[in-house]
DNA sequence: GATTGCGCGATTTTT
DNA sequence: TCGCGCAATC
């Protein structure tokens, strides 16, 4: 018997061998799914199967990139890099990307983060004469999402009768409207949304035969992870890439499925079994993670959930301590609590930071954690908050390598017009879009020819600057790489020296920030260098012969033309393996798709902090869930129906099962939302743990918290010296350690708070007549203090200054409004 | 164009 | 309570 299953159990073993045919794993939790995953794919190289044959899909890049490092370690050999492991929207993302053209969109289509989405909503809905208050841009999203995840397109919606009545019943009748109107938008803009990768993925396969055929005979094996988070266009399409050779594979544990939400349905685990015949069941129920007493609650409270996949989870683990449950008076306490807790644990059991976990259920939580964790100085690190792709900065350069490399883009256009400034003005902006819409062409069309819509003179010549500038950016991308061509959009632009003239420390932080974002780029190129050079197999080749033969139908475009390979649109570049095409194209589709905790520099030793939804998958020594309190957790917002509550006590599941050796359960009798205390019931969940294995027991000062004096925990009192506040012994030069200790947390960079630099105006402060200011000048500003002109622009009667001031950096200044007192 | 000050709505979960 | 969008100033 090979190396590789030696380790293994019966079941998992059984898996793991079980190569042609349906195959569904129903994994419990801690089961060693992946394992048995990686060690599979290994199984069926072993046994011949090419790499470039295997598809895996999941939920996160990161365990993605887990699967495929370990399948690695296992193979001993880098045949792994051609395996096509990768999330459901990164892959479709991938294939989308050779296959656009057929759909109309180009090769370098933009991907719409959930930011983009709104905004491109928002527009759409003031276009059509609605109020974004009642249309609120996120609500109308989630609804279209949902339509997209359940594969309704924007006609259906409109004729849908149940759909309909929802609407009106919500008094959103117009909601079909918008999806239609956001539909058109999104494709005049070139771009797809989250969604859109899953939605026009299928459409496809349903409308091409000859890529279906494609990549049914690409992927002759197929894995799907977590299957019970699979919604109705994820069902679909795997179910048409497996329906020539039927290997597929997937994996799952009803009791995990938490993301209904989203469209997903744990349906689809029971379909399964009905769609294939002789399929081949193995139920992973031996738990190689958890002690005894955390499964035991475990087991215990998702019995009272109906209807589940009959399954006993087991451990040959020892039995652990008892579960801790305790009981605070606030949110604050709560904080105080673990973070004593987790100093306390560390000190006694040798943990280090990394080894705890907080989980709670809504991310607004994590801030009492997160003060009280600063406090003790223990390094902290959140996950999801907001991306490093979503700070203003980075979305501005990266706005100008989306133009650059898709003008279609209105979004990322409109952003970057006028920024840096360069006198682009709002009416300019607004005619553009105007003209734009009438006549049925981009804005970046409008702004190609300006010379035909009458604008004036001087306006006109600021465009063609711009559009010069953006085609010169264009040249480049044949020759340069992602790395390349973003260095030099830095540097023509004049971004990168904004931000650095910057002297202020938010502007240093901006700046350090794009400096980040180009090394990262850098790094991806480099690293997809590396890997094509050992790359067999090209993925996308566009080489493979179509040999339509079974797909009965045809495939026909609008005017009935059967649309193949190599009609108007160029060739798509050609991709190889993992690695390969290090263009900017590329690299644009791929980030977006990245969420911060995939960037995970998190090997440092840090406590993470995250949702419980963002916890699935991984594992940790000790964890806390916090917040257990009733509309908390279940959410007030999934009370309702009994589908709802379940989900909610899915979810509590998938909290416990996250630890190892040592379990916290944590609730406030009253936490601050929106400013004020509320009052919240225990949870209902408490009430189905099992009594005795639960040790219960209640942190803080009682009445003397009540009386508002914070007094702290022991540990924490001990640490600080005496009593409350006032008892605090300050010396002038103010070392009050360890309580405000100065050790910076290893968590990401976070903006620092803006430090204006004030200036206080001479006292002989007049304004002068700047009518003939010229470059070269000394000037003095009330606020931002003395000054060096560098350079006049603008307009005769909209003149603009460029000031270099001494400390508060460079700043543009518009003569006709500011105040400024020539010196010299 | 950029900054400041005010009023109001916000909290489910994410690729 | 806090952060954001919007209107009023420089």
């Amino acid at each position: 018997m090979q190396e590789y299953l030696k380790g293994l159990n019966e079941p998992q073993r059984e898996a793991v061998t079980h190569l042609n045919g349906p195959l569904m794993i129903i994994a419990g939790a801690g089961s060693g799914k992946t394992k048995v995953l990686t060690t599979r794919i290994a199984h069926l190289m072993a046994n011949g199967v090419d790499a470039f044959n295997i598809l895996a899909l999941t939920f996160t890049n990161k365990a993605a990139a887990e699967m495929k490092e370990r399948v690695e370690k296992i193979l001993g050999n880098t045949e792994a890099r051609s395996l096509y492991i990768g999330t459901f929207h990164s892959v479709f993302a991938r294939i989308l990307r050779a296959e656009a053209p057929r759909i109309g969109f180009p090769n370098n289509f933009t991907i719409y983060d959930t930011d983009d989405s709104r905004s491109v909503l928002k527009t759409v809905i003031n276009e059509l004469n609605l109020d974004d208050k009642h249309y609120k841009p996120n609500i109308v999203h989630n609804r279209i999402s949902q339509a997209k995840n359940g594969l309704v397109g924007p006609a259906e919606y409109a004729t849908d009768y149940y759909i309909q009545q929802e609407d009106m019943r919500s008094n959103r009748p117009a909601i079909a409207q918008v999806y239609q109107a956001y539909s058109v938008r999104c494709f005049k803009n070139g771009a797809m949304d989250f969604d859109d990768l899953l939605l026009k993925m299928y459409e496809l396969l349903r409308d091409f035969p000859e890529v279906l055929y494609k990549y049914q005979h690409k992927f002759k094996y197929i894995m799907i992870d977590e299957y019970q988070d699979t919604n109705a266009v994820q069902y679909q399409i795997t179910k048409l890439l497996a329906a020539v050779h039927e290997n597929i594979c997937v994996v799952g544990d009803d009791a995990q499925s938490i993301y209904s939400f989203r469209g997903a349905t744990i349906e689809n685990i029971f379909q399964f079994q009905k769609d294939y015949d002789d399929v081949k069941v193995v139920k992973l129920e031996q738990n190689y993670r958890s002690t005894q007493s955390i499964l035991n609650i475990a087991n215990e409270v998702i019995k009272n959930n109906k209807g589940q996949i009959p399954k006993a989870l087991w451990t040959e683990n020892e039995n652990g301590e008892k579960i801790r449950l305790v009981r605070t008076m606030t949110d604050n306490e709560e904080g105080r609590f673990v973070a004593d807790t987790i100093q306390e644990q560390k000190l006694r059991n040798h943990y280090y930071n990394k080894d705890f976990a907080i989980l709670y259920r809504t991310n607004a939580q994590s801030r009492s954690f997160e003060e009280s964790l600063r406090k003790m100085g223990i390094a902290y690190r959140i996950y999801g908050g907001v991306s490093f792709y979503q700070r203003k900065e980075i979305k501005d350069l990266l706005a100008y390598l989306r133009v650059i490399v898709n003008t279609r883009d209105e979004e990322a256009l409109k952003r970057i017009i006028n920024y840096p400034v360069r006198g682009i003005g709002k009416t300019t902006i607004e005619k553009a879009v105007i003209i734009a819409n009438e006549q049925n062409i981009t804005l970046w069309e409008v702004l190609m020819r300006a010379a035909e819509f009458g604008f004036k003179a001087g306006t006109l010549e600021i465009l063609q600057n711009f559009t010069t500038m953006i085609r010169y950016f264009q040249s480049m991308l044949k020759t340069k790489n992602a790395y390349d061509v973003a260095v030099q959009v830095g540097k023509h632009t004049n971004l990168v020296k904004e931000l650095f003239s910057d002297k202020t420390s938010e502007g240093l932080a901006r700046y350090e920030n794009i400096q980040e974002l180009l090394n990262s780029i850098k790094e991806w190129v480099d690293d997809r260098v590396n890997r094509a050079q050992i790359d067999e197999d090209g993925f996308i080749t566009n080489d493979i012969t179509i040999t339509p033969s079974s797909p009965a139908s045809q495939p026909a475009g609008d005017d009935g033309v059967i649309t193949g390979e190599g009609g108007l649109t160029p060739s798509p570049p050609v991709e190889r393996g993992q690695g390969g095409e290090v263009s900017l194209g590329s690299y644009l589709q791929q980030i977006t798709l990245l969420t911060d905790a995939d960037e995970d520099k998190g090997n440092g030793d840090v406590v993470k902090l995250m949702t419980i939804h963002a916890a699935k998958g991984l594992e940790f020594s000790v964890v806390f869930v916090g917040g257990v309190e009733e509309t908390l957790f279940p959410s007030a917002m999934s009370i309702n129906t009994r589908e709802e509550l379940e989900e909610e006590r899915r979810l509590f599941y998938v909290a416990v099962t996250r630890a190892k050796a040592r379990l916290w359960i944590t609730y406030a009798n009253a936490r601050y939302r929106f400013g004020s205390l509320v009052q919240n019931e225990p949870s209902r969940f408490l009430e189905e743990l099992p009594a005795e294995h639960i040790d219960k027991s209640y942190a803080g000062g009682g009445a003397r918290n009540q009386s508002g004096v914070n007094m702290g925990s022991a540990f924490e009192r001990m640490h600080r010296g005496f009593g409350n506040e006032s008892n605090y012994q300050y010396s002038d030069t103010g070392s009050k350690k360890p309580a405000t200790s100065n050790q910076k947390p290893s968590y990401l960079p976070v903006a620092p708070k803006p430090q204006p630099v004030n200036h206080i105006p001479s006292a002989d402060f007049v304004a002068s007549d700047t009518s003939n200011l010229q470059a070269g000048q000394k000037v003095e500003h009330q606020k931002f203090g003395f000054g060096l002109v560098t350079k006049m622009e603008g307009s005769a009667h909209n003149p603009i200054a460029t000031v270099k001031f001494d400390v508060n950096g460079e700043k543009k200044i518009m003569l006709n409004y500011a105040k400024l007192r020539i010196v010299e």
